[in-house]
DNA sequence: CTTGACGTTGACGTAAACGTAAAGCAATAC
DNA sequence: GTATTGCTTTACGTTTACGTCAACGTCAAG
């Protein structure tokens, strides 16, 4: 069964900074970086499904405040070839670091969701006085 | 009745910043900031527990990735007077904001947590493929 | 064929978050 | 006394993450 997938769809450099709503000269430095790779018709980038998934994770990673290397070296790492054995035990110790640093935040985050919460009470306490 | 909490406990900069873990300076930039404002002794800095309870919340809100300008901003907002109705009204809205970024953040956190577990599954498949 | 839209590569500027001396006061240690 | 230790300010340096020109290539439209 072939696969029904078209994926030859490809997009410019604006296009791709406009859905991503970021500037092309941001794209481009994430290239500089190393983040994405697109290729080249000429002397033009030109952006496919690929280099939109890790503009996804990029952004994502940027949202959560990690920095563009650090990104760089997460998106690598789920792209190392996973032949041989003594890689495949590297990947999942790498992951084990990313899982004790994402849980750590959710930790931090919960704690500031949790003050909020406390401080939204409060403050609706002292509403209810003022009536 | 009289409060039994002694709260005339001081430190210095340097015990501060080793307890915090960060150096010195740190501590002074975040003071540059406005984000904490210890006590003087003559030229010296005397820092306190609500100092303290500050450097505990700037130390979160970057682990949470957010910048110190919008921490201090936070940190503000946690003390500013609540007398008014207006105040308070104003407050409620930006407890809302902040709420609606930190749920963001969760997501883009869930996010990567499960595609983390996904990527470790695989991995360890592939580790038994090759036992 | 020139204009305009869109693409390219430098290269320099900037804001944030500190790092890193440099140079000086102030109290305790010897 | 002086020497060391700890704190201070002043001030320039550095890294990250882009912004902002400048100067040029290219292709379709008028």
């Amino acid at each position: 069964m072939a696969s029904r997938v078209k994926d030859d769809e490809t997009w410019t450099i604006r296009e791709i900074a406009q859905e991503f709503d970021v500037t092309h000269r941001t794209v481009r430095h994430y290239e500089e970086l190393g983040l994405i790779s697109p290729e080249r018709h000429g002397t033009s980038r030109i952006y496919r499904r690929r280099d939109k998934t890790r503009l996804n994770l990029i952004l994502r990673g940027k949202r959560l405040g990690f920095p563009l290397e650090e990104i760089r070296t997460i998106i690598d790492l789920y792209e190392t070839p996973r032949g041989r054995r003594s890689q495949l035990e590297y990947v999942l110790g790498q992951i084990g670091e990313r899982r004790t640093d994402l849980e750590q935040r959710r930790r931090d985050l919960d704690a500031a969701l949790g003050e909020l919460d406390r401080f939204e009470e409060s403050c609706r306490a002292d509403l209810d006085r003022l009536r």
